[in-house]
Parts: structure tokens; sequence; C-alpha cells
RNA sequence: CGGGGUGUAGCGCAGCUUGGUAGCGCACGUGGUUUGGGACCAUGGGGCCGGGGGUUCAAAUCCUCUCACCCCGACCA
């Protein structure tokens, strides 16, 4: 394409609404534009980039042979009725009326829908296993979109579903899309990590996240460098013991705190630990206090509690003031396990009951009570963990010591099971005649969501750098003087010889000063890039890679050569 | 949803404290000179100062309501 042509607005000043690489530089290259909060435009390049990641996603996931269909991005109420998922799922559906009056809600994930497709046509063991898949558009109404791309309200996703005749059929599959997955990101030229997810509102049990690592990525995972664990904070068990104290149950006093509401103030007002304390958190879920104790050196996992409680993650809140002070009968702080003024459900992390002499609120404002113990001075539900992982745990798997780094969540398989096969009454008859519900399986990738990663990873101070796999373009030419005849006619022979190839080029024809056209490729992120200058008349070119700060002055004749192998260093090949 | 911040030309911003009818840089149009890392000269176009209401002779500026956007938190499939 020549640029002379091109709608390719780029900025030369950072939008204030930009935070983070890949939104500023994606506004700057003009490769998206923002339509209202959450809601971004694709242009010409940026949707370029977008169409090579489906692309390579369509041609991993056709090669495991999953089937490319489309579905609508609208669906009425009464398939989520069916799942149970028109209440449960919460603000982030976003859902709308037609002249009828009646509900549907703009699709954020079609496992009914795929599923009410199949259930009237798929009816024997024999036509199984099957996995269809569709890239389009999805809406969530997000609470706080933010950061271009990487959340955004209306996104492109690829999403897949398995279904299969058993468990362990389903078990296949699943690890097929993995290996798809993990070609779909290794191609895409992404750092990234599987790691182990929490199921949510998908229903199921077991779930992987394909994390691409980044500083700015809002997910945090605990892996171990020395086995293969990896989970996300909210699913990741956590290993941890309190140091024992090897001391006598001593008897209960009531001491007077006056303002010491935290942690860190009741550590120094005592001159103990912080895990000598049990930190009360009351919580509400679905409207109902809740509770929950936890060791004064350690953060709740919510996400852990909402499961335990079976409730869904948007349901459970922290408890306002009021709450607080009608079931402790004391302000905000001073909420202990003994003693509580109403009858609520308390729930204890177990590696509170292995605390000696505890330091609680004594349910009493400014008072806490110390030497309390569990079994003698309290009892409550038990529950094995939950805890928020942190730097330095125990690995689960191997004992060694747990990190902490952040990811962009790019890709998710779940198995899903029989949640919403059952729901929706999607049986086959297996091979006695029987009647069974589908086991299925869901796989996403967030198509834009991988653009905005790939920037992320792939950018320096100038601007983007794309991997070939995904670059808009694979070669720009800059002829630097335009009305220079002998350099704009040696840039467009260049420019056609280069195309014929099958190669994706851009020609800079723009009567521009040089500065800008440099500046531009180089924000703009082309891989290989020609400069048509001085030289031109004796055939010499400049030859460099957008990843190299490296110049060389080569003839035009070795210029397909240099283009091919700087292909093969990237593993690229074209069609 | 809680806390904080910002809305003035396409982008980045000043003006607001102390009211007098809008300005700077970049971008854009035209003419010219330039052309190896974001040129220069001349000239020109573009604004319901986010929106409503109020105070005032007079509001970008003061008061009030509202909307949008951004950040932190909460939430997150």
């Amino acid at each position: 394409m020549k640029m002379s042509k091109m709608y390719m607005p780029t900025l030369r000043e950072v939008p204030s609404e930009a935070e983070i690489p890949s939104h500023q530089l994606l506004l700057r290259a003009g490769m998206i534009r923002k339509l209202v909060s959450g809601v971004y435009s694709y242009l010409p390049l940026g949707y370029r980039a977008i169409k090579k990641v489906e692309k390579v996603v369509r041609e991993e996931m056709d090669r495991a042979d999953a089937q490319e269909l489309l579905m609508s991005a609208i669906q009425p109420r009464e398939l989520w009725e069916a799942s149970g998922r028109w209440a449960n799922f919460g603000p982030e559906m976003w859902r709308l009326r037609d002249r009828n009056d009646r509900e549907f809600c703009l699709g954020p994930t079609h496992e009914e829908y795929f599923t009410d497709l199949i259930k009237d046509e798929i009816k024997s063991y024999k036509q199984l296993p099957l996995n269809i898949y569709q890239i389009q558009t999805k809406y969530r109404d997000e609470k706080r979109p933010r950061f271009g791309l990487m959340r955004c309200r209306e996104f492109i996703m690829k999403d897949a579903y398995s279904f299969d005749v058993d468990e362990e059929a389903m078990k296949v599959a699943y690890e097929n899309m993995w290996e798809a997955y993990d070609r779909v990101f290794t191609r895409l030229r992404l750092n990234y990590k599987v790691v182990q997810g929490d199921t949510g509102a998908m229903g199921g049990k077991v779930s992987h996240e394909f994390m691409a690592m980044s500083d700015v990525g809002e997910g945090l995972i605990a892996y171990c460098k020395d086995c293969d664990f990896a989970a996300t904070d909210e699913k990741s068990e956590v290993v941890y013991s309190i140091p024992s104290k090897e001391e006598e149950l001593k008897a209960v006093e009531k001491v007077l705190t006056p303002e010491v509401k935290t942690i860190d103030a009741l550590v120094e007002f005592f001159g103990i630990k912080k895990h000598n304390f049990g930190k009360a958190l009351v919580y509400k879920a679905s409207g109902k206090p809740v509770v929950v104790v936890v060791p004064g050196d350690r953060e709740l996992n919510e996400t852990k509690l909402a499961n335990y409680l079976k409730v869904p993650g948007h349901e459970l809140e922290m408890a306002d003031e009021d709450m607080i002070k009608d079931i402790s009968g004391a302000n905000k702080g001073f909420t202990g396990p003994v003693g509580l003024k109403k009858e609520v459900k308390v729930l204890i992390d177990k590696r509170v009951t292995t605390i000696k002499n505890l330091v609680v609120g004594a349910n009493e404002t400014d008072y806490h009570l110390i030497n309390v113990n569990y079994g003698r001075d309290f009892v409550a539900e038990v529950v094995e963990d939950l805890l928020l992982v942190q730097e330095g745990d125990s690995c689960p798997k191997c004992g060694k010591e747990l990190h902490m780094d952040r990811g962009i969540e790019v890709g998710n398989i779940f198995q899903l099971g029989t949640k919403y096969s059952d729901s929706l009454g999607a049986k086959f008859l297996d091979e006695n005649g029987k009647e069974k519900p589908f086991v299925m399986g869901s796989y996403g990738i967030g198509v834009s969501r991988s653009v905005a990663a790939v920037v992320e990873q792939y950018h320096d101070e100038k601007g983007i750098c794309w991997p070939f796999i995904v670059a808009p373009y694979h070669v720009i030419i800059t002829v630097v003087n335009s009305k220079n005849d002998e350099q704009k006619n040696l840039g467009e022979d260049i420019y056609r010889t280069l195309k014929k190839k099958g190669i994706e080029v851009m020609l800079d024809d723009r009567n521009e000063r040089v500065g800008v056209k440099f500046n531009d490729r180089d924000l703009i992120g082309i891989p290989v890039q020609i400069t048509v200058g001085k030289r031109a008349a004796e055939e010499i070119v400049e030859f460099s890679l957008r990843k190299s700060e490296e110049k060389q002055e080569v003839k035009v004749g070795s210029l397909e050569e240099l283009i091919f192998a700087a292909f093969e260093e990237e593993e690229f090949s074209l069609d």
C-alpha cells in the first residue's frame, strides 16, 4: 500500500488518557481509536494486526479439528435463564430489549447458545467428539474498562466449545486445545505461562489460563522455579504454616486498646508478631453477613471465600460499618470470633486454629481479647484454605519457594463437565441406547487483547516492534525525497517487485520530511525497513530491521534474500 | 460502587484564584523555499470553553445540578 493513500493518523503526542505502552502506542500509531470508554475502532493498520492474530488462531484451531462457524452476538434471555446465569452473571451482562419488550443480552460468552445449537442435531455418540468455534465480538459491561485493548467492554474473542461422550474423552479434547493454544501463542512469539485458573462464573472444576508475561498485566500469578507449578493468585493453594510457639494456654483477658484498629497498630501496641492476631473480616454474601477469621499477617482470598460459600463473586462484598456494628456491637476494627452479638456464620482459616493465645477483637469498641484459643474459647466452621498466596509461600507441589509475577490473560481453557448440557437438556444416546448429557469444555482466546500483549512485549522507546507474524505489513520502503525521481522510481520498483513475491509492503511516498517518515515507521513498527536515498542511482539502498539498530547498504538485487533470511530467523513464512 | 482528578480547536495545554465575551504549540488549507531523523517564511480556516439551570449589566471564570473521561480501590469469565 502506498502511504500517500493510507488512513494512518499517527500522533506526535501521547493522548493523556493512555497509561500503558500498548495503549499509548496503538493510539499514537493510528491503529485504534476510542469511541467511548472500553469501546474501540480498529483502524486499517490495527485491524491488519488483528486479522493476523485471527489467522494464526484459525489455522491452529482448524489443525486441531475444530470447525469455525459464526453465531449472533444477540442472545435471548430464556437461554440464560435455563443455565441460571441470567441472574448469576451480574451487572457485567449487557442487557437490552426489543420493541416488544423481549429481553436479550449481548453475548459475554456463548456456552448456552452453542449447547442449544447442537442439542437437537447431535443425537448419537457416533457424531462425537465435536469441537466448534467462532471469532466474534464479545460484550462485557466491565465496571472499569482500562488500558486500551487490555480490558474492553467490546472485544474480539475466539471461543470454542467441545462436546464429548464422557469425562475422559473431554479431557482428550482439553489436552488437544491446550496444545493448539501452545502453538498459537508460540507462533505469536509471546512469552507466556500456562497457569491453573479459577473457574468462576463459567462453572466446571479444572481450568488453565494462558498468561502473557508483562508488568502491566492485570493477572497475578504464583509459580515455582523448581517444578511446573503455576496458578493465578485467586486459585493458588496456600501452603504456609504459622511458627508455633511452645507455650501454655493462658487465661483470656480483655485489654483496653483505644483507637488501635489495624493489625499494624496492634503489633505496635502489643509488641508481638502479626501472625499472633486473628483478623476478623465481615463480608456480605448475597446480602447475608459472614465473619471470616484469617491469620493477622495474611490476606483473605475472596475468590476462595465466594467459592466456599457458593455465591457469585459479584454478590460478595465487604460489609459496611452499620452491618459490622449490628453483628459485633462494636465499631469497625474490634470485631472478633468470641461474643458476637448476633448469630452469624463464622468461618475460620484452618491455620488460625493452630495459633496459641491469639489476640482478637473483643466485639466491644476499644477492646481486644488476648490469650484466646480455638476450641477452648470459641468454635467456628473451619475452612482448609481461605488465604491469598504471597511471594515466599511454599510450592504446593514440590515445597520450594513460590514467586509472584504479572501476566495478561490471553487465553483460557475450561473443563465444564455437564453444567450446560444438564441445564439445557442437551443429551445424546450412547452405544447402549442410554441418554447421556454431553460433557463439555470451553476455550477462549482474547484476539484483540493478544494484539495488546504483543505490543507490550515488543516495543521500545520509539514505538512498536512487531514480529512478522502479527505485523500489519512485513516491509516498509521509505523514499527519502519523494520529489527526486530516481529515488521515487527505484522505491516503486522495489515495491512492485516485493509485492509480486507475496510480501506485504508499504511504500512511504508521502511528501514529508525524512524525519517524519523515519519516526512514523519506527512508531508503527514494520519489521523490515528499506531506505531509498542518496545512492538510488547506483541501485544501492539501506536495509535495516526495526528490532535492531544496524543498517547496511545493499544492492537492490539482494533485498529479497535479506528479507527471507529475516523471516527465517523468526520461523515465519509466507503462505 | 467508594475515593481522587480532568473536561477550553484533531492532539497536548494556558486562561479560571481577582468575571469584561478565548489563546499558545503541534496538526490542517493556500503560496513559496526546503528534503538522510518530527523544516522555514507568509497567509488562512477551525471553538454553543462537556451539558442544563442560576447569580450578574456582563460568566470559560462564581454557585448548583448533571454527563463524560482518567487514576486508585473494589470487581473480573
